[in-house]
DNA sequence: GTCTATAGGTGGATAGAC
DNA sequence: GTCTATCCACCTATAGAC
C-alpha cells in the first residue's frame, strides 16, 4: 500500500483548476489569481495550500501521474490482446483533447528550459512510466503474434510517445481533434493494429 | 520574384535574439528586458523596431518558415532520391536540437491558446509547408519505388512532422539529443528509408 | 535610432488580523 | 483557513529629449 496523501477538499478544486489552466495555457502562463478567480478565494489563501508556484507545479505532476497510472491498471485489467490495450492507450490522449486539454507533461516539456528541477524530474518519471507501460504491451503483443513491427519495444514505445504528443499539438493548432485520431490510427497501422473500430471507452 | 523584407541590422540581431529565446523557454517566457539586456541596448530602443512583441512574434514565425523553406529548396535541388531526401528533411530538425533549440513553431503551438491570432495563423502556415512539401516527396518516392508505405501521403506526412515535433521535446527532457535520432530512423523505416549512414549533412 | 523616465498593470510571495 | 494589505520585482508600452 502506497502512502496516500491526504488533502482537503480546497486543494483538489485549487489542482483542479491549476491543472486545467497549465494542460491549455503552459505552467507560465497561468498565475495564483487565475486559480483564485476561478475559486472565488485570495491569491494569499492558495499559498497556505500551496507555499510557491513550484510546490502546486510538482504536486500536479504528481497527481497527473497517479492518475494515468491508474489509468494503465485498468487497461491492464480490462483488455484482451495487444491491440486492443494499445488502442485504450491512444484513446486515453484523445479523451484528453476531447476536453479541449493537451497532455499535462507534453505542455510542460515545452516549458522545460523554464521549469525548477524537481518539476523536470517529475515529467521525466511520467514519460519512464509510460515508456515501460508500452513496452511491456508490445513485447506481450508480439510475443503472442498479435504484434508485427521491426526493431526493439523500446524504439516503438517511444515513436508512440514521441508522435503523441507531437499530434496533439497539430491538432490543437488546426482546431481539429480528428488529426491526432488519424495519426494515431496511421501509427497503430504500423505495429500491426487493425484501425479503430469506433471503440467505445469504458468508464 | 517575391518581394524581400527590407530589415535593419539591429532588426536583424533582436530577431536572432528572440528567435533563440522563443526556441528554448516559449513566446511567454522572455521578455523585451531578455532581449535589450543580450543585445546592450534598451528596451525602449526594442518597440522602434517591433512597436509591440505580437509584431515581433509575427515577424519571427514569418522568417523563420522563409528560412526552412530554404532549406527544403536546397533539399530539392541536392539530394536525389526520396529516402535521401526524407534523410535530409530529418538532418533540419537533428540540427536545430543539437543547436539547443526546439522547433520555433513547435513551441509556439504549445504557447498556441495564449498567441494573438497572427501568430496562430503563421504557425499553421509553417506546418502547412511541411506539409505540403513532405507530400511531395512521399508521393514521388513511392511513384518511383524508393518508398513503401500504406494509406494516403498526406497522412505519412503528418505522422513525420507530429512524430519529430514530439521526439524533440522528449530528446530535451531527456538531455539526449540521440533520442531524436533513434527515433526518427525508427520513423523512416516504416517508410521504406534505410537507416541513416552518418550522413554528412552539408552546408 | 537610441536614450531616460515613467506609466499602469501583473507576477509570486509575506505579515498579521480574524 | 481565509482575509486585507502590502512588497518588490517584472511586464509591455509610451512620451519626449537627444
Amino acid at each position: 500500500m502506497a502512502k496516500r496523501k491526504v488533502e482537503s477538499d480546497t486543494a483538489r478544486r485549487i489542482l483542479d483548476i491549476a491543472e486545467r489552466l497549465a494542460q491549455t495555457r503552459g505552467f507560465n502562463a497561468f498565475s495564483y489569481a487565475d486559480i483564485a478567480g476561478a475559486l472565488r478565494i485570495t491569491k494569499a489563501s492558495l499559498h497556505y495550500h500551496f507555499p510557491t508556484k513550484a510546490k502546486l507545479g510538482e504536486r500536479l505532476i504528481e497527481r497527473y501521474k497517479t492518475s494515468f497510472e491508474a489509468a494503465l491498471a485498468h487497461i491492464d485489467e480490462a483488455s484482451g490482446d495487444a491491440g486492443a490495450q494499445l488502442r485504450a492507450y491512444v484513446a486515453i490522449y484523445q479523451n484528453v483533447l476531447d476536453s479541449n486539454r493537451m497532455c499535462l507533461c507534453g505542455m510542460l516539456s515545452a516549458d522545460h528550459d523554464t521549469l525548477p528541477k524537481a518539476m523536470k524530474e517529475g515529467v521525466r518519471r511520467f514519460f519512464d512510466a509510460n515508456e515501460a507501460w508500452l513496452v511491456h504491451a508490445l513485447e506481450r503483443g508480439r510475443a503472442h503474434g498479435q504484434l508485427a513491427f521491426p526493431g526493439p519495444p523500446v524504439e516503438a514505445a517511444r515513436l508512440i510517445i514521441a508522435a503523441l504528443e507531437g499530434a496533439m499539438l497539430l491538432a490543437r493548432t488546426y482546431g481539429e481533434p480528428s488529426r491526432l485520431r488519424s495519426t494515431s490510427d496511421r501509427l497503430l497501422a504500423d505495429l500491426g493494429v487493425r484501425a479503430t473500430a469506433t471503440l467505445a471507452a469504458a468508464s
